[in-house]
DNA sequence: CAGAAGATCATCT
DNA sequence: GATGATCTTCTGT
């Protein structure tokens, strides 16, 4: 169960790498007009400034502003003409890094969350990032909300993973020297990941 | 202004 | 494993 503390700002001060691993276990939760939506963090992707498909990479642009904001705010996209993704943004103002939020276990407002996604099995609700903002509702008005002190989007503490994390290189990159940049955190083993 | 690519997903062979 | 959906964003001319 999702203890009623939120991560602080300053977990979201952190060191991207550290502060994805550490996202990995805790509870994305949103307030839907009294309906209570919760998940476990299953998957988190860390986006570094050196990364060169970090979307701050080459500067800010009005898409990527929020990356170089205050940590612990959400960052929203629009990717392939139908899908939201949502970061947490992550280091100091500035920096503009963050971690991608790539699956959840669905643990509260399963039903609703079931009535958006429409199709699927159980585990695949919210098992990939854009399936996520699909189940929590989550599309460009959260963009830039406090996932800290917001009323609408948190990110809560505990209950902690289930199994061990475990850091994988990003999949599908082609440039070998990505190695060193990209990495999912995943729970090992879990049923709820993006790619089982 | 045109063109290409994109932190994806569902569906098909 | 491959492809289409669908449209924003960024780059180059």
């Amino acid at each position: 169960m999702p203890r009623d503390q939120p991560l602080t700002r300053e977990f979201y001060l952190q060191p991207t790498l550290e502060a994805a691993r550490a996202l990995v276990g805790h509870t994305l939760v949103r307030w839907d007009n009294g309906i209570l939506l919760a998940g476990r963090i299953i998957e988190t992707e860390a986006y570094t400034a050196a990364d060169p498909s970090c979307h701050a990479h080459r500067g800010m642009t009005p898409r990527n502003a929020v990356m170089f904001g205050p940590p612990g705010h959400a960052y929203v996209y629009f990717i392939y003409g139908m899908h939201y993704c949502l970061n947490v943004v992550t280091g100091p103002e500035g920096l503009g890094e963050a971690i991608l939020l790539r699956a959840v276990e669905p643990i509260e407002g399963i039903g609703p969350m079931r009535q958006r996604r429409l199709k699927g099995p159980d585990r695949q609700i919210a098992a990939g990032p854009a399936r996520l903002c699909q189940a929590y509702g989550i599309d460009m008005a959260f963009n830039g909300e406090d996932v800290v002190a917001g009323s609408g989007l948190r990110v809560m503490e505990g209950p902690g993973p289930h199994r061990p994390v475990e850091a994988r290189t990003r999949i599908g990159i082609s440039d070998p020297t990505a190695a060193t940049y990209p990495w999912r955190f995943v729970e090992a083993g879990s049923p709820f990941l993006s790619r089982p």
